[in-house]
DNA sequence: TTCCAGGGCCGCG
DNA sequence: CGCGGCCATGGA
C-alpha cells in the first residue's frame, strides 16, 4: 500500500540474523548482518539460503528430459529453489492448505507484526518472525484473527509439540525418508506440506511435492490425461528427475499452472 | 451471490 | 486402503 514498502528476507541462525533488503520497484538489494556474522560470512549464507550457487546448468541438464519441462526451463530460466527457517516454512504450508498465495502472505505478515520479536537496527525497529515459543502461548481465537482460520487449531497443535520437544534440529540430520516421516507426525502436515518443508525447509531437492496443480500437470502431459495416485506421481517423478526431483517440481509448477490455464498444453511427452 | 484457493482429517464402504 | 465431505476466509 505504500510505496515506499521494504520488503525484507529474515534469516535467524544460531550465528545471528542477516537481513536483505529492496525497497519495493526497486532492483537494489541490500544486506545487513549481526551477531557473529562478518560481510563474507554473511554473504555466503546468503548465496546457500538464496541458491545462487548451485550450478544451475548443471541441474538443467539433469532434469531437460522433455520438450515441456524444456519450455518450462526457458521461460524461469535462472529461477533458484530458496532455503528458509524449518519453523517458519512449515507454519507458512500449513496455512497453505486449502488457502491461495496472496491470503497466504497475508496471513504470515499478521502473525510476525502480531507475535514476532521486534530487533533493533540503527534505532530502527524489525520484526523477526516469531519462535514455536511465542506462537503457542497465542490462543486459538487469537489465531484465527490473524486470518488462519480453520487452520489455527493445527498452528496450536504444532507449536505445541514443538514446545514439548519436537526437534527441527533433530530432522536435519535424517535421510529424506526419515525425515518426511518424522514431520508426517505433526497434526495439519501431510504428504504435500511435509515435502514442502523438506524441499524449502531442509533443501532436500528430492523432494517432489504433488499439489492439485502438479497432478494435473503431471497427469495430462506424461500420464495420456489418465488419473494416477499420489504415490504413482512419487513413483514417475522420483524415477524420472532423482535426487533433482524438487527443482522439476517447481518448474513444471510455475510454467504449467499458467500453461495449462491458457490451453497452450494439448502437448503430451 | 457464488465460486475458488499450492490439503488434511475424518468417517465411511 | 480409497473415496468424498467438510473446513474459515476474502477476493474475483
Amino acid at each position: 500500500m505504500c510505496r515506499n514498502e521494504w520488503e525484507i528476507l529474515r534469516y535467524t541462525t544460531e550465528k545471528g540474523v542477516i537481513l536483505l533488503s529492496r525497497k519495493s520497484g526497486d532492483n537494489i538489494l541490500k544486506f545487513d548482518y549481526f551477531g557473529e556474522y562478518t560481510s563474507n560470512t554473511a554473504k555466503k549464507e546468503l548465496l546457500n539460503r538464496l541458491g545462487i550457487n548451485v550450478e544451475i546448468k548443471k541441474v538443467y541438464s539433469n532434469i531437460n528430459t522433455d520438450i515441456f519441462i524444456d519450455n518450462a526451463i526457458k521461460n524461469y530460466y535462472g529461477m533458484r529453489i530458496t532455503k528458509n527457517e524449518p519453523w517458519e516454512t512449515t507454519l507458512c504450508f500449513i496455512i497453505s492448505q486449502f488457502n491461495n498465495i496472496k491470503r497466504i502472505r497475508l496471513i504470515m505478515k499478521n502473525l510476525l507484526e502480531r507475535y514476532g520479536e521486534p530487533y533493533y537496527i540503527d534505532g530502527k525497529k524489525v520484526m523477526l518472525f516469531p519462535s514455536a515459543e511465542r506462537i503457542s502461548k497465542a490462543t486459538i481465537p487469537e489465531l484465527m484473527s490473524c486470518g488462519t482460520g480453520f487452520r489455527a487449531k493445527y498452528i496450536k497443535s504444532v507449536s505445541n509439540e514443538i514446545k514439548n520437544g519436537f526437534s527441527f534440529d533433530h530432522i536435519n540430520r535424517l535421510d529424506y525418508d526419515e525425515a518426511k516421516n518424522e514431520l508426517l507426525k505433526l497434526d495439519g502436515v501431510g504428504d504435500k506440506v511435509a515435502d514442502c518443508i523438506l524441499l524449502f525447509g531442509y533443501g532436500h531437492l528430492q523432494s517432489f511435492p504433488i499439489d492439485v496443480w502438479v497432478k494435473r500437470i503431471i497427469e495430462k502431459v506424461y500420464m495420456k490425461n489418465k488419473k494416477k495416485s499420489i504415490q504413482q506421481i512419487h513413483d514417475f517423478a522420483n524415477n524420472r528427475w532423482g535426487n533433482l526431483a524438487g527443482y522439476a517440481q517447481q518448474y513444471l509448477y510455475w510454467y504449467g499452472r499458467t500453461a495449462l490455464r491458457l490451453e497452450e498444453t494439448t502437448q503430451t511427452v
